[in-house]
DNA sequence: AAGAACTCCTGTTGGC
DNA sequence: TGCCAACAGGAGTTCT
């Protein structure tokens, strides 16, 4: 589901509930979501107090009192929903509350001192958590080869030209490498491709000179990926089919989607008149304008 | 050794 | 209507 928009969009709703809060209660209703949680995971939670809450590509972490950091990644399908003090916990035998959420897939429940409930919810588990000390978070396996954070300084086009120079893979999987850059997932390195007028097949190497400085279509790049994250983010994420804020509220990015999940569709640059193509990259769906993006 | 394919899991959708 | 293959926002592991 979720890419670094969403994974944004959600920090910022746990955050309110989260932050200066003290885990009352945790209840882990299964061993593992795609690892197994960690060792006595309540316990080492319960107590805590939450003393920052933030993002790096699309995982969460958050700080607690006692020098851990929790982190979280939801994976292809992990929401959480925050609930006020005072709500009801869900009937058993329940299926469905609100917006396609299965309650079935509610696998761990924060109960926070404020009252506030906060259920983390993934019907595939491919979403995990784990409990790192925080002075180990940079050499943690989750971070340890992570690439640079689109939306921080790092991103520019002579650092994406170095990083890609040399390289025969296709610019959208070089884009899609986390190990080079970290937050973008296949709709916006869709959306960032079309705009940047590039062919999702070209060898990522081709935004670099031979000496690995940046050609202009780098700079390019680097600005049209900053420039659609922070217009998703602005626009709360995208909702395809059960992303939702913490609040049961919907993004709505995806109205101006140009290319993602467009296939068959007319391109929407005027009067180009080509029809939005598909094809299957790493076996992941691409969806470009042959027109617009043409193979150089 | 880079790049592609396969894998984890469950649910939905579209074609026959 | 029913069945079943294809596909879904990710990414670690295993192949070639």
């Amino acid at each position: 589901m979720p890419e670094l928009p969403e994974v944004e969009t959600v920090r910022r709703g746990l955050e309110p509930a989260m932050l200066g809060e003290t885990f009352a209660r945790v209840e882990q209703r299964r061993l593992d979501l795609r690892f197994p949680l960690p060792e006595r995971f309540s316990e080492r939670l319960t107590g805590r107090r939450v003393e920052a809450l933030s993002r790096r590509a699309k995982y969460l972490v958050a700080d607690l009192d006692d020098g851990q950091a929790l982190v979280m990644h939801l994976g292809m399908s992990g929401r959480f929903v925050v609930e006020s003090p005072g709500t009801p916990p869900t009937e058993p035998g329940a299926y469905y509350n609100e917006i396609g959420r299965h309650l079935a897939h509610d696998h761990v429940v924060f109960e926070m001192g404020s009252g506030a409930r906060i259920t983390y919810n993934d019907v595939r588990r491919f979403g995990f958590m784990d409990l790192v000390p925080r002075a180990d978070l940079a050499t943690s396996r989750h971070f340890a080869a992570m690439g640079i954070e689109p939306l921080g300084n790092e991103l520019s086009g002579e650092t994406l030209a170095r990083l890609f120079a040399g390289k025969f893979a296709p610019l959208k999987a070089a884009l899609l490498d986390q190990r080079l850059v970290a937050g973008l997932g296949n709709i916006y390195v869709c959306e960032a491709l079309f705009r940047a007028g590039l062919h999702p097949e070209a060898a990522a190497g081709t935004i670099a000179t031979a000496t690995g400085r940046a050609r202009p279509v780098a700079h390019d790049l680097a600005r049209i990926i900053r420039e659609v994250l922070e217009e998703a983010v602005a626009a709360g994420g995208s909702t395809l089919r059960d992303f939702a804020h913490a609040d049961g509220s919907l993004g709505y990015f995806q109205h101006r989607f140009k290319v993602y999940d467009r296939e068959g569709e007319a391109c929407v640059t005027p009067g180009c008149g080509a029809l939005v193509q598909r094809l299957v990259q790493s076996g992941r769906s691409t969806f470009y304008c042959e027109s617009c993006q043409p193979r150089r």
